[in-house]
DNA sequence: TATGAATGAGCTTTCATTCAT
DNA sequence: GATGAATGAAAGCTCATTCAT
């Protein structure tokens, strides 16, 4: 069959990669090497050559596949009629996040080690920042067309100071130890992004 | 004499990190040597090592002295009587901040690409943060006492969120071509931390 | 049908061939690869093994294939009766050498490289030459038979002799700015060839 | 004894130049290994690397310590005042010439490899001609301006004839089974370069 | 205190080549 | 006849680090 090879191109490629996360995840990502992957692979030292440049370029494609998850909770609708509503849903929105992230904690490790080691890996995330605030912009933007919230602030530095949120926190749970419960710390994020510090509550 | 021996150390050690300062900003973090760093200072291939462990010691030493400026700035007295002042206040402690940011660019980014590579790095990064989070959430204390502020929410818990906030608009706005200018980013941030996103300005 | 298989065969390895040259010029002989080969001609990374053994083995071909019109110009029939006339037609002879040399510049250039890597191209070159050399062996014992030229001469040994002039010259010209003009270059070798540095001119 | 360092230093860079040498005369040197250069000179895998950039940069410095003892011969004092005085002169540096070659036989094949392979090396062959034209050319002058050669030719353009016949030649015989004997290839070069082919001796 | 000669671990990378289809 | 997936050999090279002076 003509499919055949191509079949059997596509499994080692799949071998490679698996065999990549899991030494991703024994070793991190700078301590990591191509020969280390093609070892746990059991494929010759020049294969792993054949499908993937270099070892970023095998962390991107597990990134990129992981992040997909991340993507779908980013674009859950959002048409909230009431501040409450919005509250609930923005709420449920980070509690999504944070929880895959927990759930995905050893494999962001990694990913944020590499964030910080190669240029190309952190210009890759940047790509992914982009996908999110762009959705958070739309969310925002609902809001403001429907006076839920303030219009005279700009949609896309607002989604942007949003995620920044969301990103340094999930960074901290998926540390061991962190200092707060996970609901705690979703519920500081919400309504301090909504209701403001200096609000007064009661009112 | 004692001293004089004394007194070629220091100078030793002052001109390796003058020299270490100018190699990481040339090079980067990465791609800076210890080679490098004594090639630039011009003392023997083994005097570094007298002196500093490895690159590492070589720029914490030199984040250290820098993030002293920054401190400064955290410690600035907070002592407002109403809503106004402390938004006054607050706004003009996170204008001094990026603007200091925004002056030490080449070494800020530096510092970023150092706290990625390096494990050290960054638990001394994390130390430094600690320590803006300590002194800002005395400041919340402080409002949520004057009840301006809160008093529900966690101080430390937000003093977190919002130093990250800094943070994250303080390595968007080093780097080149900011999406927003300054000031507005200032604004944006300080509002949407004080008075929240939701709630209504006009009411 | 077995022929049109045949034809096929034929067509790939000219392709080859053709290929093989392109990649050649463009690379040079060392930094030319079987696989630069076999993507430029667009065939399998197989492919190129069914024909030919090696690179070393594409050149060979090419280079036999261009020296066939060099040896023409060996052959060229030599039969002076004049001192005069022998000038004129050895003199002629090296004009059509190192002006088809020219021509085929960068091929050239590429035999040059390659007889200098490898032993199998250069061995090669050595028939080249000792087809050349027998060629003049002959004409130089025409000219002794007819008196025209030293007879206590080795007539192989001054072919050599007048060969390597010949090729030397021809090297020296294929590469950007000779030093000399192509026509003075002529005269001078034909001149020392035939009548000597130090005989006298105007006796 | 501050000596002693740079002693040791220039003691183990000869023991790399000699380990060098050893292992070209062996393996030649496009099969040369800086490995194979440190495991014969029984240095570390790093060691040669402190003192040569590469291969060619042990051949080259090999090859310009030879090479001086041939320029030594080049610059043997030409000063003939008769024809007969020159070609014996001009005759017994031939010799000479020849005769270092064939002593120098095994590593006068290394650099003709060398020189095939490597840019760099040739270049530097290309001076080493240099040097040997600029000293034939005086020689060359100097036989004009008395009457005993061709003042109408150019001396520069000679010497290269000249000294490529002496150049293709000495190939010849560092090479198995020499066609000729030496004796013979010396009297042919002289003859025709200062009688030429065509000039009737027994006038 | 300062030096700098020497070390060696070990990863990356390329390519010719094979062989099942 | 043509293909292309897979292999593996092996050399280059860098740099932190040591230690005798």
């Amino acid at each position: 069959m003509a499919n055949s090879r191509q079949q059997q191109a596509i499994e080692t490629k799949n071998r490679l990669l698996k065999a990549a996360e899991l030494v991703f995840l024994e070793h991190g990502f700078q301590n990591t090497t191509i020969r280390l992957i093609n070892n746990k692979a059991e494929t010759g030292h020049g294969t792993a050559y054949v499908y993937f440049k270099n070892k970023e370029d095998f962390l991107i494609k597990i990134m990129e596949d992981t992040m997909e998850q991340f993507t779908k909770i980013a674009s859950i609708p959002f048409h909230p009629a009431t501040s409450n509503e919005a509250y609930e849903l923005v709420s449920n929105q980070v509690k999504l996040f944070l929880s895959l992230a927990i759930k995905k904690k050893e494999l962001m490790k990694v990913f944020k080690e590499a964030i910080g080691v190669s240029k190309e890996v952190e210009a890759r995330w940047q790509d992914i920042r982009d996908q999110f605030t762009a959705s958070i912009t739309k969310d925002i933007m609902y809001a403001q067309e429907y006076k839920l919230a303030d219009s005279s602030l700009s949609p896309s530095l607002v989604a942007r100071l949003w995620f920044y949120t969301n990103e340094m926190f999930m960074w901290e749970v998926i540390h061991e130890s962190p200092s707060n419960d996970i609901e705690d710390i979703i519920k500081h994020m919400t309504t301090i992004y909504m209701k403001g510090l200096y609000s007064n509550p009661q009112q």
